[in-house]
DNA sequence: AATGAATGAGACTTCATTCAT
DNA sequence: CATGAATGAAGTCTCATTCAT
């Protein structure tokens, strides 16, 4: 059995030198953990890896063990997120309910997770285009399964099923993409609100959208 | 009479070694674009300095008559694309009618301008948060009139206005920040629809938000 | 227990990427060596860091691992000159005897310290004007316990007891100043006297000005 | 009749593109004293001929016209410095008497002068090395003259007569070298004394260590 | 004679990666 | 498996000098 986060690094095939596979896993957890810490608050290209040995605690040595080179952290960084974002989400709409409420559920779980991890999406959105084209394609790919189980959800809940599946996605898009704004818009919005307000208010708008595009 | 460009600079203050106006403004021009295409291409950092002068049709020594450094270049780079991207979309809100009608103009122009300059969109996005701290507010800024100037449209057209200034600044980063999806997810966007499909289905997504939101 | 050079790294702090202090230590003295033979050949400014490098068989990025700046490299070299000067003349003058004795000896020991060592001296005097002023008053620092040493002598010998500590400075300050004449004006010296004349004869010159300063 | 200086500047021959005479030596002067100001405040390397030109209300293209270098510019100034300091000896120690009292005016007014032009020495000790080996020699020789007008005073006044011309020049070189202390050393004379103490002191050791020489 | 924009060589420094121990 | 010193390519920026106007 193998999480999505090894699928991900089997498709990209991100290598090491070392066998043994627990520690591998641990160190890694480590490295990846460290660099989301010191890329979020510098930068991907202002961070040398030496930032990231000592933040994970590791010398350069043993972290080239475990790692090929700085753009495999910044993948294994952006999979992470993206990863444990799409779990979150998963969770949070996993409820029992007809389609409708469950649509209901997802989006408001959307805007939620978003909401708790401002800082892994925005560094996801700040550094992802950093990757090489190959690896930005697994992660995007990932992102493209999201859309995806959106448009599901929108089709059982019989959301625009009369204008087609091109519209189908427009709208899976928007849902997905709006969320965002908690992340990448945090310096405008109004801090008068609560957090659970915008919340609120965001998924709001975005189930009008959604309910109107339904006739 | 200063441009708002010439206001940022003041602002920032990007100083130059040479005096003769006219001809500062047209090289800057040169490089500005010159830069906007390679950063667009290759990304801030993977751009050399030399990427930037061949593209300019300009030596090293001469760019750095007209930019004290690499970051200036990204400063003049943000702010063009800002101001260029606002003047747009007030040239497309200046029509005749009423505040709803006014309203509806501007939506549909934001969505239509983004969807024409995706490419500088995206190149903002991605690029910005490599200014420094200074710059970057001042960039900030500039986004700040713009969604201002849309809480005022919100307000004049009726929505929302019982609920509170809070609610109303919501609304009016939503209606900026959707948009931006056009140039953000452009690779996850159906290809079936034409442009112009593309832009009404957004426009209307926002208006009908924005329209329940009124009650 | 920390040698003089190592208490003015202390107090400047002339930081390392590498840990090992042995190593430290040796990989410095190299460059150290490396750069006064290139400093007194070419001068400071003429000098660049890879031909420190070259002369001291170390690649340009070894050399960055143990100095943080090519100032950095003319601060060690300058505190070095001056730190091995110092101890070469207190050991001239640590002689068992009356007080006249030893500044007779202290005297003596100077210009023959001086006189062993022009070309460092030359170099001192020629680019310590370099360094930034904060490390400039670190070497300047050194050169006044010099003369300080010397108004003690002075004061023990009973020269110009009578006439204030101002007077005796300026005595110190002559009788460590003018032994620099066989660095700095080695071109105009006497190439008919032997160093050894040389030497009694500027020292004879030295004593008579503080013998008759004694009354 | 050419004064020293159009000598020197024969003898290593500085050329203009411009003719006109008069006009030449005022822009040259406008150069020369800039660059002393500007080489004293902020030392040769560190001034741009920019810098230069500025302090000489001359753009860089107009420089050029009257200096063929940088380095030119180093030579006009340590030239003039040179010039100006032996001229002012030489009118100090031009008075009626016998030799012995022309010596003493003569040790007295270099001291006195040095003590005046401490800045332009100090500029002259610090940055001439960096002049071609060519122009060093042309300053060189400047002083030597007026070492060599010290050897003839010191003869005449019959100081070390016995002791042959070697250990003459000695002493001529100790009279010109021991004044330049309140340049060189002046961070580190006593501030208690008033300047007029400190010329009266040092002259009165260099003449004591030369009376005693007589013998 | 004056101007000042253009030039381009070259300097310092950083840092991802390797490899001997 | 861990270490951390060594490497060297590459990048940004400065500035003396030239030359067309």
């Amino acid at each position: 059995m193998t999480t999505p986060s090894q699928k991900a690094i089997a498709e990209r095939s991100v290598e090491t030198a070392t066998k043994n596979t627990d520690l591998v896993r641990g160190r890694r957890d480590q490295i990846v953990k460290a660099a989301i810490r010191v890329f979020a608050a510098q930068g991907f290209h202002e961070t040398t890896v030496r930032d990231i040995g000592r933040e994970a605690q590791l010398t350069q040595g043993t972290l080239y063990n475990y790692v090929r080179s700085k753009e495999d952290i910044l993948f294994l960084v952006c999979d992470r997120i993206v990863t444990e974002y799409l779990e979150r989400v998963r969770a949070a709409a996993a409820i029992e309910g007809d389609a409708k409420e469950r649509l209901e559920a997802a989006v408001k779980g959307v805007v939620r997770v978003m909401c708790a991890h401002r800082d892994s999406i925005l560094l996801l959105y700040h550094e992802s285009h950093n990757l090489e084209p190959k690896s930005l394609r697994v992660i995007l790919g990932r992102v493209d399964e999201f859309i995806v189980s959106f448009e599901t959800l929108l089709k059982e809940a019989g959301v625009a099923t009369a204008q087609g599946p091109a519209r189908l996605r427009l709208l899976a898009n928007i849902v997905t993409f709006l969320p965002t704004m908690v992340a990448l818009r945090k310096w405008a919005l109004p801090e008068a609100l609560q957090e659970e307000e915008t919340v609120d208010e965001i998924a709001a708008f975005i189930l009008r959208g959604l309910e109107a595009a339904s006739n």
